[in-house]
This record gives C-alpha cells, structure tokens and sequence, in this order.
DNA sequence: AAAAGCGGTAACCTAAAAGTGACTAATGGA
DNA sequence: TCCATTAGTCACTTTTAGGTTACCGCTTTT
C-alpha cells in the first residue's frame, strides 16, 4: 500500500494548524462580527485567561489572520481585526456555524 | 457591556471540541473517501503514533462521528467508517480543503 | 521452530500548554 | 492622596498531551 498523505500534503492539516487551537475559531468568530479590544474579546470567551489569549492573538497575528493596532494612550487600548486574508475565512466560519445548528441534537445528545 | 458568548453557546466552540484535536480533522478527511482499517489510517497519518491514534479514534466514536467494526478474526481486522452523522460534516470537509487550497500562497508565505 | 502479521494496552517519561498571582505604565476621578 | 483602569508580562506550578518501549493473542508463512 502506498502512502497517499502525510503532514505537508494533507490539504486539511495546513489549515487546522492554522485555527486549530481550542480558542482561535471562537476568536475568529467573535472578530468576524466586530473588530474588538483585548477585554471585550476575553469577556466574549469567558474561560480564557489572559496569558492563553494574549498567546493565540499573537499566533494568529503571525499568521496573518488578524491584526493588532495600538493606541498610544494610558490606560492602553489595543483593537484586534480580521485582516483581508483573515476575512476570507467567513464563509468557513459561517458553514461551521450553521453545521452545529443543524447539528444541535447530535451534539447535545452526545454530551 | 453585557456578555455575549460562552463557551457553551458560542456556534463555534462546540464544533471545534468535535474536530478540534491535531489528528482528527485528517482522520475524518481520510474517512470521508473510505472506510479504513486501523493501519490503513496509520500509514495515512504517517506522524502519528499507535497509541494517540487510537485515542483520537476513540473520542471520535465517543463523539458519534465515527464507527468501529471489529471483526473476529486474527489477526484482528477493525474497520473504522463515518456514520451518518459523521457524513454531515463531509461538506465542510471539502470547504476546508478548498480554502486551503486558494490560500496556499498566504499559508507558504507566512511559514 | 521461529517469526510476522494486526490492533491494540500498560507503564513510564518528557515536553508543551495552561493556570495563578503579582507587577507595570500614566492618567482621571473621588 | 489614593484608587481604578487596560493590556499585557514575568515567574512559578500544575495539568495535559504525546512519545517510547514492551507485550499480548492466534494463525499463517518461512
């Protein structure tokens, strides 16, 4: 049997790497609706602590999924957006979306 | 400023607990185009080990996406198949693969 | 007679991720 | 005068995930 996929080629692999962290889909998601501060995106994901958020911000912002624009100002004010390539993920997040309501009942079922 | 989300009511977070996991979204890709034995995965997934294979197939099931047909025979036969449910998500799936595939410029450009 | 084949499990160990609490900056308000 | 505010960082500990090796059962092949 020869081997078909491995790491590199697996088309979804690249991508989970990508979004795959338990927070940063839910990040994403948040961010698709609005660009937000540090604080309104750890209100939004409750059980997140600030170390782990500050952590998947930076990884998606080396990704190039969002970017990090810094006010000047005291106390400081941080506001985090979907970049351009970031955007191109919304129809992704949106078919997630409507996946798990229609999916509900599994879900909860299996819970 | 009222909360929005939580974990458990934000529309992505559950879904992503499903598939969340390095291995699983790969395993059910591998899935989605045949019904696999336990080896047959293995070699598909080339990085992954026997026992963390065997975990993430475990949770899968768990999770009503997949199923486990063990044959008595030795050596042993297993073969592991999406269930319908598991079928559900063949076209995000797809939708995945496919963005992959457009954005293969920004992913190579930012490694 | 010995070894390979398959799909695991058990025990053990390391590395990576995540939680926790304290700390910072300059300003505005009580 | 002193506290609260925001978006982190730092140091430290705990939890989790993952890797490694050895082992199993029974039949067929060498």
């Amino acid at each position: 049997m020869e081997k078909e996929l491995d790491d590199t080629d697996c088309p979804v692999t690249a991508t989970i790497a990508l979004f795959g962290g338990r927070w940063k889909l839910p990040i994403l998601y948040i961010l698709s609706k609005n660009t937000r501060r540090f604080g309104e995106i750890q209100v939004r994901v409750p059980s997140i602590s600030k170390k782990v958020l500050t952590n998947q911000l930076r990884e998606l912002e080396a990704d190039g999924l969002i970017s990090r624009k810094q006010y000047k100002e005291l106390p400081p004010r941080v506001e985090y957006a979907l970049t351009d390539f970031g955007k191109t993920l919304c129809p992704l997040l949106i078919d997630i979306a409507a996946w798990q309501r229609k999916s509900i009942d599994n879900l909860t079922k299996v819970k």
